[in-house]
DNA sequence: TGTTATGTACACCGCCCTGTGTGCTTACGG
DNA sequence: CCGTAAGCACACAGGGCGGTGTACATAACA
């Protein structure tokens, strides 16, 4: 890796330490979680010098904080801003999770580090929110009668079957999405379509 | 303390140091969670000798595991043994959960022990194996048909609502208990609810 | 009474953790 | 071609952790 890669992250110079670092982390505290990972596997796994570490990111803490924040554009953008798919389909989709994924990072997160005033976990309270928003926006979009309430279900059951994943060490979201079509159907009045969808948005 | 307590955990002989233990066990792990919470602390907390808790448990991972196991009279057997209830308000009474509680033990244990083999997961998931078991009996005594899949239903609520109070440091229960009351009524057939609410869904 | 199970007090070990100090190498930019 | 910022290697501090060793005290029961 003597190849420079000069670093998305900003204006850095050097051979994009900064990107390694982030990658690994993203990498170890799903794999092993956040206070099973020590920061010295990091830097080895990273192939970076724990000193450089540390001036990229003042604390471990900080690392955490910068790692969470990294989810957003690959799960949260990545269901919603499919135009193939009607707001319907879209809602349903969220819930299309691959088996891989271990459990829902933010979750994980605010549960290890055990603190509400921990960056990373008011990091994770935002996003929880924005999810439940964009659902709500797509529950609106897809005719619901109360879209606030919708999006919060689904969110919750989002997270249920994350936290049931992890538990069980069995896939939950099937359950989950059984669920949430007839919570869906429920919630759009009058052109309420029975599973496959009849195509009507709106009009 | 000079007093002498017994200990009725079964035939010890000597001032009950392991109720103690356990005692603190289910505060401490609660309050601040179980990696963040050190054996020498506990101790101190327990008002008992190190020494002596490792002659009760041979290891921090077998008291985890033993102090996960000390829920189920309280948790499981409190909701479902009330024959005052009919089995439909059985069912939503699960949900009701004081906002005091933190999180669901098992849920966390899982997260942060971040090991399936542990004892404590293993525990973990036969008790919400257990939880979801004693749902679908009361669903199939409430007339539900298909009590095992609204067993299922149910517990991924109660875990969605642990998990997002967790996160959101905001209680979910009332979310989740209303999707609740919306499934139950979709499981049961024609009249089934015996309660005192006569509002039939069927239209 | 004396034996035994129970609990105590406290120092201690080895390990791993986060985080630093210091001096050195490399590569980009002017 | 040189200056400087980025990165590296490596040891080490300081502390908390799980867990133990030892010597002693007390309660229960025979």
């Amino acid at each position: 890796m003597t190849e420079l890669e000069k670093g998305p992250t900003g204006r850095r110079r050097g051979r994009g330490a900064r990107e390694r670092i982030l990658s690994a982390s993203q990498q170890l505290f799903r794999e092993q979680g956040i206070n099973r990972t020590g920061m010295n596997e990091l830097c080895a796994a990273a192939e970076v010098s724990k000193r450089t570490a540390y001036q990229h990111f003042t604390s471990k803490d900080e690392l955490v904080a910068e790692y969470l924040r990294r989810f957003d554009p690959s799960v949260l953008s990545g269901v919603f801003d499919r135009t193939d798919l009607t707001p319907r389909e879209r809602l349903l989709a969220a819930f299309d999770i691959p088996p891989t994924t271990p459990l829902c990072p933010y979750i994980a997160a605010a549960v290890e580090l055990h603190d509400p005033q921990h960056p990373a976990s008011q990091y994770a309270r935002d996003y929880k929110k924005a999810v439940a928003a964009r659902l709500a926006d797509t529950a609106r979009e897809a005719g619901a009668t109360d879209p606030e309430q919708l999006g919060e279900q689904l969110a919750l059951l989002i997270d249920g079957a994350a936290a049931r994943t992890r538990v069980l060490n069995a896939d939950a979201f099937p359950t989950a999405a059984a669920i949430a079509a007839v919570l869906i159907d429920n919630a759009i009045p009058a052109t309420a379509s029975d599973d496959r969808q009849r195509e009507k948005v709106a009009s």
